[in-house]
DNA sequence: CTCTCGTTGCACACCAGTGTGCATTGCACA
DNA sequence: TGTGCAATGCACACTGGTGTGCAACGAGAG
């Protein structure tokens, strides 16, 4: 049983490709936030490789596209389950969560746009688990009293979080701070009580 | 100068001819409400119309969806401006601005999605006469002190503007209610008080 | 040195949607 | 009854993107 796993092998000849791989995928979420209905062409071109290059690393440009939405799905799923496992009220989890994501929003705010139309379906099967995380913290903060009952936690979650990343593509200064700001009192918090909130992290 | 307006005439050919028309129009909006991407095709025969006869209406497709725009920019903006001139307070006027609008959103849901990709440059130039208007009242508010200043009033408009239609999009009991709440809590109005101007309205 | 293999460049077929042309049908109006 | 015109059905050309096939190149591995 010789070691074929991805990290021990950096031969040179696999590294490289997956830098091409990794570098594709990047520039795909780039050009793809401009303009969700960019084709390989452009993402190629982008990425200095040719179209068909591509179509070596990915058979589809769906495979693409789910790519990089596992790569979102991932990403997030991780921040708010670690952030979650601390124990603390709602409020102050979602404040973390907001933190560590809001740097990942702006880049991944594509998939919003790519969620309606075309591979709606996929990407939606693929967001569900971090939209059932979501809306169970909503859940949480809506029984201890932390977030108000105006709308069902399915709903309310998914309005905070479009809010999110409606904030992360103006981008403006102390976006991340405003954007905290805004989803907790979308979701109840009192004014005070929020800005006592996020001053308390650095 | 004979009349050659379109109400008096009803010579009961173009009445047919204007009710094949706005039948397009709504089906358009029902269809590409469901799915922003369909196509003349799947628009016509859902109107119960060949394709040929909806290019005999609309020269082209950008035609059907920039008359889809105009239309309903007009009856926002009507909304808007009317209940603007009541000389309430600005978190009031809102109240009613949803009230009346809500009927509006859902129908009219797809713009918001179209804004993106293709179309955008085209509606969001329609678009932005009532963007300016809805930041006017916002930015009223906020000088008024009965709204917060977490987000500059260009971006906060918008993302109470989104939370109506994302609201709108999960059709549950009590909507209007619920997203008027909602908005209100993200535009910076305390629990009570937003309670409070939900329930004088009837 | 030779072989491997990622990359390239160009070819092609395919598909879906757009927009147009034109002969034909059928209904309303004069 | 004949004329006008919206609507139809079918034709076509065009565009733009997708996905594939294949020969050639070139750098790294054995």
């Amino acid at each position: 049983m010789c070691n074929n796993a991805v990290v021990p092998t950096a031969s040179s000849r696999v590294r490289s490709m997956n830098e091409t791989r990794d570098r594709i995928l990047d520039v795909a979420l780039e050009v793809l936030g401009e303009n969700p209905d960019a084709g390989m062409g452009d993402i190629a071109s982008a990425a200095g490789v040719v179209r068909r290059t591509v179509y070596g690393h990915f058979p589809s440009r769906l495979d693409l596209v789910r790519t990089l939405t596992e790569r979102a799905v991932t990403e997030m799923t991780a921040v708010l389950t670690e952030v979650n496992a601390s124990g603390a009220e709602a409020d102050a989890t979602w404040v973390g969560f907001i933190a560590r994501l809001w740097p990942v929003a702006h880049r991944y705010r594509v998939l919003l746009a790519l969620r309606r139309g075309e591979y709606g379906d996929a990407i939606h099967g693929l967001l569900g688990p971090l939209d059932e995380l979501l809306a169970d913290l909503v859940n949480r903060g809506q029984d201890s009293g932390v977030f108000a009952r105006h709308l069902p936690p399915g709903v309310l979650s998914q309005v905070a979080y479009g809010a999110v990343f409606a904030i992360a593509d103006s981008d403006l200064p102390n976006g991340a701070r405003a954007a905290t700001i805004t989803t907790l009192l979308t979701l109840g918090v009192p004014e005070p009580r929020a800005i006592a909130l996020v001053d308390d992290r650095p």
